[in-house]
DNA sequence: TTTGTTAATGATATGTTATAACATTATTTC
DNA sequence: GAAATAATGTTATAACATATCATTAACAAA
């Protein structure tokens, strides 16, 4: 069994558990995720079932099944870059801390970090002096990768 | 003088030291950052310039207009809001930090603020041991300000 | 088993932000 | 005033996204 297919088993039964269901389409859009190492456009994603599973997917139904994907934690939709990525710890067991996540500039890679509770700490303690406060604790930053430098 | 006619008439100046010019369209676009307290959008800014000033410009020119602002220091471009704010050191004499910007999500007030050289530090070197770099040290945070709360 | 209900998806139109390519007009500079 | 450059206009289109209404699938209850 492929890791994707691992992946994808692993979030039907988390639907399954939360009374949702991951249909095929919506598993075919996990898939692309899953299967490309940076985050997709939701245009990306339809060219992807196309091509892949030979499945002309109209942009507001891959609209639908990403915000339906992400209202069950399995993607997350980076704001910044206005791509969406899998969750890199669909399969795991345990619960997470929210993540962070660095996106390439150039070549859309995304890396899933955390950043330590001090930093977020000191950051937010900066942000709530000056009146304001996170909308939410999924920070991002535009980056460059190694591979594509400055 | 009003305010906004001090700021223009400051950044007229600052245009000519640089042998650039602050025409009376991109003077007309800067003012409507000036005087709203919010960011706005390249097309919001056309409707200002209709409304305020009987001019019709096209998308075009403002996206030109606001590159150029930009190029001068004198607007800053809110990746994550897709939307332009007027630099709040356009008066100023001093050089400053690079800028960091609260955005609310909801009224788009935009914040300008500095976060200490050392929170910016650890950010960075976490950023760094992930093999990334920040693609720009203005970093930007959605956020939600005092009024409109949660 | 068919009927009613909800969930999922389709179709169409349109909104918002942004840029490419080429044309025209203003402004300097020689 | 002609040539060069800067500024702006025009048109078309790309990319991302949502509103609205229509249709189909899934499934439970009668």
């Amino acid at each position: 069994m492929t890791s994707t297919a691992k992946v994808i088993k692993h979030a039907k039964q988390h639907c399954a558990a939360r009374g949702s269901k991951l249909t095929e389409k919506r598993s075919q859009v996990l898939k692309g995720l899953l299967e490309s190492k940076k985050a997709l456009s939701a245009y990306e994603l339809i060219d992807y079932c196309r091509e892949k599973f030979d499945q002309q997917l109209p942009a507001m139904s891959v609209y639908r099944i990403l915000e339906f994907l992400e209202s069950e934690n399995l993607v997350h939709r980076l704001e910044l870059a206005k791509k969406y990525v899998a969750c890199s710890h669909i399969a795991c067991d345990h619960t997470h801390e929210t993540p962070q996540f660095l996106i390439c500039n150039s070549c859309n890679t995304v890396e899933e970090i955390s950043i330590s509770n001090s930093i977020i700490h000191s950051l937010r303690s900066t942000i709530s002096k000056a009146g304001f406060h996170l909308a939410s604790p999924q920070l991002e930053f535009e980056c460059y990768c190694e591979a594509c430098g400055a």
